[in-house]
RNA sequence: GGGCGAUUAGCUCAGGUGGCUAGAGCGCGUCAUUGACAUUGACGAGGUCAGAGGUUCGAGUCCUCUAUCGCCCACCA
């Protein structure tokens, strides 16, 4: 007997032990799981890439509960024989640092980053990533993910730039992506685009003004931003508002506030009736609805507002702030005699979630996928969409999900997936920031170079050309913008098995088996990765997917940093130990609802680890130097006993494999402490300390096995105190616990 | 405006295809204790499963409606 178990359990001692056998093992690698004969070499594969946490900080408990939980599904599938990868990576996340460290430089230094440079200003984003990068790696260390640290990738390293660049060209090829001049939500405060995800809409006052553009105009309107209305064009009705309808097609020329305006009375459905007159004055520069509106009528849309957010028209308005002008506004209409009505009422202002500035509508050059856009798919092995058909990314999106090609199990996730689909537009790619993929577009002007062979030109005369590498040839400039960070997210499952080259990890994991992610990022996220895999390899990006939910503090608010109540995990591990951490996420926890941590259920499962402990020391002391060759026949009881456990482990199986993992963990804890514990160990003393020397035969026979079972189903959700023990087991399958075979 | 989820013991939550005499952990009460485990054991109290209707031999579970709380989407000019 080892003098270690006669010690209660200790955590802190053996984790990090622990996870260096491991890693030396080489078994996280499933290439060395073959090389060494622990895994058949045609077993079928399982994978999983791990959603690659942003590198802007610390892992949170979110993380460790999504770690936990890919981590039980990757060991449990590993010791059922499959060929088991999990690819570690991290997130350059563009704009979320970039954010981050700009902030700590202007908090620090005072500075901006026009005042750094392009250059100074990335090399600081990408050391702050670098550091931030460790700490978290060091992280999913100690919670003990099995991942194969030698596929480790970056979202910025060479290989996913190359995938970035090769995926861009493709789709730009394929006339996919396209450059155009579309409304956009600008973030004048972080001088950028930000996509339709990252606006937070805020509840605030504001009022609403009723007013006539002038007098001779027929039809009163209303607004909350008079100052926009220097950039009307057109005013809507409803086609049958009885009102109107003689109105409909007469323009009028006027000045409005300092500024010549010319207003046509247009018909549109898009209006309603019965709200303020019914009459919608149109901004199409600055305002979405506006601007669909125009399209539809063939309307200018001069812009009035900068990316500063200040006006640039003639007259008194000239170079004003938008506030200052609305004034300016206002007390013109009053002054005229035009102001009808003024009321107080409550709006949904639309703000920026890194900068918290009011996002201002505004018509910008960039960089689009089209999502509705026919194309010929070349090859597809996704079912319902055969190779050689006309689709669209929509389409591909749709009827990955709609077809069960992959997997959403749970019904009110897909509800949410399809709804999202159906109400989307084109997905707007180029981000006005430094730090990330810059996008693979040069451009030069035709005048100064004269017109190269092939190469696109736009209507100004300049040539535009999209490429891995840069163009040859004098006088080419590189796009200044860089790629949203999903684009290079969107690539992930197969950027990271080192697409575009056809490697052999390309072939033998993708598509990858499982992903589970948090509901928050359920469109933004899934969606597009499933967009990505369908056009550049003709697959679904992963089988099955299991959406989470967020882990909450014990009073059920997020974590954030303007909260502080933010735990590290480690703070936890260093108290508990990862097993603990693992079980207290875990069990209980029906995936897809949120979950309150508490840190006393955690408690709980220390108390738990130790237990399992001592049941090892209290059976391993009994069946000390036994010999397992000699044939036994158990006992009817031991029979039993033995029927019970294997009832168990089918039980937990299916739950596996239907991932319901916080059944399986409450079941095993169960029958380990209340089962096991108090019954079978309670009433095998009296037989150890018997006669009968049969009957305590069979007793040990039975102990032995009960222990070796319950480690291995065990092992998934706790994988280190198993494993410590299973060091101690005289007679065992295999020398590592995490590679030995799930019992049947 | 549209959608989703939750509502089960004092607290935090499970409850796979309807079979439940409704469970767990924590907390609470009584007792035990040099025993593998003082990180322990035994026993116990505590619930009209939010409410109302319906389907069914049978409903915590399925359907309809209502209430309260939480979240998401859209953005109304």
């Amino acid at each position: 007997m080892d003098d270690k178990l006669l010690k209660p359990y200790d955590p802190k001692e053996t984790e990090k032990r622990i996870y260096e056998v491991w890693e030396k093992s080489g078994f996280f690698n499933p290439d060395i799981c073959v090389e060494k004969g622990v895994t058949d070499p045609k077993a079928e594969t399982f994978t999983i890439v791990l959603p690659p946490p942003n590198v802007t900080g610390l892992l949170h408990l979110g993380h460790a509960y999504e770690y936990s939980l890919q981590d039980a599904v990757i060991r449990y599938q590993r010791m059922c024989g499959k060929r088991t990868l999990w690819i570690p990576g991290t997130d350059s996340a563009a704009i979320a640092t970039q954010a981050r460290v700009e902030k700590n430089i202007q908090k620090e230094e005072g500075k901006n980053r026009h005042n750094l440079g392009r250059q100074e200003l990335v090399r600081r984003v990408s050391d702050f990533a670098k550091n931030s990068e460790k700490t978290i790696l060091n992280q999913i260390h100690r919670m003990g993910g099995s991942l194969d640290w030698s596929r480790y990738a970056y979202t910025l390293d060479e290989k996913r730039n190359l995938a970035v660049s090769t995926a861009f060209k493709r789709m730009y090829d394929e006339g996919l992506i396209y450059r155009g001049n579309r409304i956009v939500n600008w973030d004048p405060k972080g001088q950028t685009t930000i996509s339709d995800d990252e606006i937070v809409y805020e509840e605030r006052d504001t009022k609403l003004y009723t007013f006539k553009y002038s007098k001779e105009f027929p039809i009163m309107v209303s607004t909350t931003r008079p100052e926009t209305k220097v950039g009307d064009v057109a005013v809507a009705v409803h086609p049958n508002d009885e009102r109107y309808k003689a109105y409909v097609g007469r323009e009028y020329n006027l000045t409005f506030c300092d500024v010549p305006i010319r207003i046509k009375i247009i018909a549109d459905h898009s209006v309603e009736k019965e709200f303020g007159t019914g009459a919608l004055g149109v901004t199409p520069a600055h305002s979405q609805i506006d601007w669909e509106i125009a399209d539809r009528h063939d309307l200018q849309r001069p812009q009035v507002i900068n990316e500063y957010a200040k006006m640039i028209v003639e007259g008194r308005l000239s170079g004003k702030k938008t506030l200052e002008a609305c004034e300016i506004v206002v007390d013109w209409l009053k002054e005229q005699d035009l102001l009808e009505k003024e009321e107080s009422i409550k709006q949904n202002v639309p703000t920026s979630e890194r900068t918290g500035a009011i996002i201002e509508p505004l018509p910008k050059l960039q960089w689009w996928i089209s999502v509705n856009k026919k194309f010929t798919i070349q090859h597809s092995e996704i079912t319902s969409i055969k190779s050689g058909e006309q689709t669209s990314l929509k389409e591909i999106m749709r009827k990955s999900v709609e077809s069960g090609a992959v997997n959403m199990p749970q019904e009110r996730f897909r509800k949410i997936y399809f709804h999202w689909i159906d109400n989307l537009r084109d997905w707007c790619v180029s981000r006005q920031i430094w730090f990330g993929h810059r996008i693979p577009v040069w451009y030069r002007s035709t005048g100064a170079h004269g017109k190269s062979d092939g190469i696109p030109s736009d209507s100004r005369g300049i040539e535009i050309f999209c490429g891995v590498e840069a163009p040859e040839g004098a006088g080419w400039k590189q796009e200044e913008d860089v790629l949203d960070t999903w684009f290079s997210s969107a690539l992930w499952t197969f950027s990271t098995l080192g697409w575009p080259k056809k490697t052999n990890d390309l072939v033998t994991f993708h598509p990858t088996s499982f992903m589970s992610p948090a509901y928050e990022i359920l469109p933004l996220w899934v969606s597009r990765m499933i967009l990505m895999s369908g056009f550049h390899l003709g697959q679904v990006p992963f089988r099955t997917v299991m959406i989470h939910g967020l882990v909450r503090d014990k009073t059920g608010r997020k974590f954030s940093k303007s909260l502080g109540n933010g735990i590290n995990p480690l703070e936890i591990i260093e108290k508990y130990g990862a097993d603990a951490l693992r079980m207290g996420l875990l069990v209980g926890t029906a995936i897809g609802n949120d979950i309150k941590f508490d840190e006393d259920k955690t408690k709980g499962y220390k108390h738990f680890a130790n237990k399992l402990w001592n049941i090892a020391r209290f059976i391993l002391e009994n069946t000390d130097g036994i010999d397992y060759a000699q044939l036994v026949s158990p006992t009817q009881k031991d029979e039993e006993i033995t029927k019970q456990l294997e009832a168990l482990v089918a039980d937990v199986t299916n739950d596996f494999e239907n991932y319901r993992l916080y059944l399986a963990a409450e079941k095993i804890y169960h029958y380990i402490w209340h089962e096991v514990a108090d019954k079978i160990i309670e009433e095998s003393k009296l037989i150890l300390d018997s006669k009968n020397a049969e009957a305590k035969l069979s007793c040990q026979y039975t102990l032995y096995n009960l222990l070796t079972v319950l480690l291995k189903i065990l092992h998934p959700f706790m994988p280190f105190v198993t494993e410590e023990i299973w060091k101690f087991l005289p007679k065992k399958d295999s020398d590592l616990l995490m590679v030995s075979k799930w019992p049947k």
